[in-house]
DNA sequence: TTGTCTGCAAACACTTTGCACTTTT
DNA sequence: AAAAGTGCAAAGTGTTTGCAGACAA
């Protein structure tokens, strides 16, 4: 009887790729919707959480699609995806860092500086604390990244043994 | 303001400037205790809290002793800082911002993006909730990095104008 | 003296922009 | 056909490096 996970209601669609959200995107702006752009949504919906311009760029020129992708459109894309709500972008030690951003709460993350991995992690606590300390400052919080370094389990249950095999 | 960083060592009290800790540092080392570092310690020690590498050269120039200051060496003296543990580094949009460690209990920052500036501050219910959290994932945080983005107070009440703060 | 440090200019890595040509609409 | 997009090359940022002369130790 009930369909799940539909939540249609008249017009309003939810299930949109995120293809149709840049289309959509891009034409309320009277932009166009050029086979450059389809191919740099196409291939970042359907890749890795985490990239910089450089890596997408790489990939792309291995796809007969994407082959002749030029970087300053890639970079303009991005942008785009960025102002259509699609990419979340960070820059990390000079390098802008893209992730996909489907609408999901903010996540944060634990970052184990033994063996270097990163756990993510969200806390609705968190962002109401965030919030209540910006107000305190009269401060309009609109985002934050948060890092909590430490020690993951298994580096510490395995401290006994010598070294580590991942990266140095 | 020139902040001594003290502590006792037995019955002896200790309380080494930020010169003083860094001419140590280099001497460790093998490093040479040369003008130009002195009067980026000096400088940067009695100083704003928070800087860029720009900022402080621009600082210098203005000043007779450091009028003759050049960009790399400026540049490698906050990086010999940043080793010695005088200074957090931290990269914001790209730039690379520096503040003081004087062994201050953890703080976080708000960080207007509009006129780039950083407000502290700290709380202690975040940092519960931080440890709430590693736990839950079996991590032992050592420490976190906290940046809030946002718009703060005078850039909210003065949107009307095309207004661009200095940073600091 | 000896070896480090400095300043200059040039190199760098990443990103953006000017412009003539191509493509979507 | 009109307007926006693309790729190329070149220009920008912010930061780092090679090197010959300058200077602590």
């Amino acid at each position: 009887m009930t369909v799940a996970h539909d939540f249609s209601l008249g017009s309003v669609e939810v299930a949109l790729t995120p293809a149709q959200r840049f289309a959509e995107f891009l034409q309320a702006r009277g932009k166009r919707v050029t086979r450059q752009r389809q191919v740099i949504v196409d291939h970042v919906s359907s890749r890795h959480e985490h990239f910089d311009a450089d890596q997408l760029l790489d990939d792309l020129r291995k796809t007969p699609e994407g082959a002749g992708a030029s970087r300053p459109t890639v970079y303009r894309t991005l942008a785009e995806m960025v102002d259509a709500g699609l990419l979340h972008k960070m820059v990390l030690d000079g390098r802008a860092v893209y992730e996909h951003d489907y609408g999901y709460p903010q996540h944060d993350h634990l970052y184990c500086s033994v063996c270097q991995r990163l756990i993510e992690f969200s806390s609705d606590e968190l962002v109401k604390i965030r919030d209540a300390v910006a107000a305190s400052h009269q401060f309009r919080a609109t985002g934050h990244k948060l890092i909590v370094t430490g020690i993951c389990l298994d580096c510490r249950t395995s401290k006994a043994k010598s070294r580590h095999q991942d990266r140095v």
